[in-house]
DNA sequence: TTAATTGCAAACGGTTTGCATGGGC
DNA sequence: GCCCATGCAAACCGTTTGCAATTAA
C-alpha cells in the first residue's frame, strides 16, 4: 500500500488494536458521552500504555478533519469528540448554557422540529456554499435559575 | 452610592471615558465586528495606556454575566465578544464553519425562518427551565469546497 | 477607613510543535 | 532505505489568579 494509511479506504484498516486510530474508534463506539481528548488518552492508556497523549491529539485532529469524528466546543475550555453517525447515540447538539455558572443542559424539546428545519437549511446550505456539512449545533446561552436566585 | 458599580442601575454610570466599563463599551459600540479580549485591549490602550489585559477580561466577564455583553466562541481559540443589542450589528449569528482551513461563513439564508423557530424555542425553553436566555446560536460544521478540492 | 478596583507577574491548562526514535513496506 | 508514525519534553497562548497597591465612597 502507498500513501499514509488514511487517504486509503477507511474501512479496511487493517491494524492491531493497540493501534491508536483502533483505539479511539473503538473507545468512542463504546460511549454515549462527549469525550475530552484527555479522557480518551485516560482510557486508551489501559489498552496500550505506552500511547502519549500527542497522538491522541494529532489522530483526533486527523480524524475530525476526514469526518470520521466531531469536535464539539461545549465552552469549559476543552475540546470534545464523538463519532460521526454512532448508534449508540442520539445526536442531538441541542443546548442551554448558563453563562454564569457554566451548567450545560441538553433540551430535547422541540428537537424534531428543529431537526426537521435544521435538515432542510442544511441541505440547502451545502447546495449553495458547497459546502459537505458533517453536523450542527444550537445553543441558548442565558442565565439558569439558581443564578438568577443568587443576583 | 453602595455596593459595586455593576449593581447600580447601567444606564447612570459617571464614570470618566478612562474607566474600564466606558472604554470597554464605547469600543464594542463602534463596531459590527466580533472582538477578542486581545483586540479591545489593543483599543484600550489607546485611550487609557495604563489599562492592563487583566481588567479587561474581568470586565468582560462581568458585563457577561449581567447581559451588557455577549460572548461568542468561533472555536479559534479566543473568546469574542459583542454587545448586547448593538443597533450596528444585525444580531444573527449562524455560521457556516470549515473544519479544516476554520473559515467561519455568516449565512443569512433562511435566517428569517431559523429565528422564528428559534424565538419560539427561546420562550418554551424559558419557561420550561426558567433561564433568562439573552441570545443562541447555530453552527453547521464541514468542510469547504476549498479544502474539499485539496483533498 | 473600608471596600472595591486595578496592574503586574506568575501560574494554569489545554493544545501544539520540534525533534529524535522507532516501525512498516 | 525511506517514509510515516510516535513519544517526550518543551513551547505556546489565551485566560485566570494571588497579591500588593491604588482608588473611590
Amino acid at each position: 500500500m502507498k500513501g499514509p494509511w488514511w487517504q486509503q479506504r477507511l474501512c479496511d484498516y487493517g491494524f492491531r488494536l493497540t493501534n491508536p486510530r483502533a483505539m479511539i474508534i473503538g473507545i468512542l463506539r463504546n460511549t454515549e458521552k462527549h469525550l475530552s481528548a484527555e479522557e480518551i488518552y485516560i482510557d486508551a492508556v489501559k489498552i496500550n500504555p505506552s500511547i502519549g497523549l500527542t497522538t491522541i491529539y494529532r489522530t483526533l485532529d486527523l480524524f475530525t478533519q476526514i469526518g470520521v469524528v466531531q469536535k464539539f466546543d461545549f465552552g469549559d475550555g476543552r475540546a470534545r469528540y464523538e463519532l460521526t453517525n454512532n448508534p449508540l447515540k442520539k445526536d442531538h447538539h441541542h443546548h442551554l448554557v448558563c453563562v454564569k455558572c457554566k451548567t450545560i443542559i441538553d433540551y430535547t424539546d422541540f428537537v424534531h422540529e428543529e431537526l426537521e428545519l435544521m435538515n432542510k437549511t442544511e441541505k440547502a446550505l451545502s447546495r449553495k456554499y458547497r459546502f459537505n456539512i458533517y453536523h450542527h449545533t444550537v445553543h441558548f446561552y442565558g442565565i439558569c435559575s439558581q443564578c438568577q436566585r443568587e443576583g
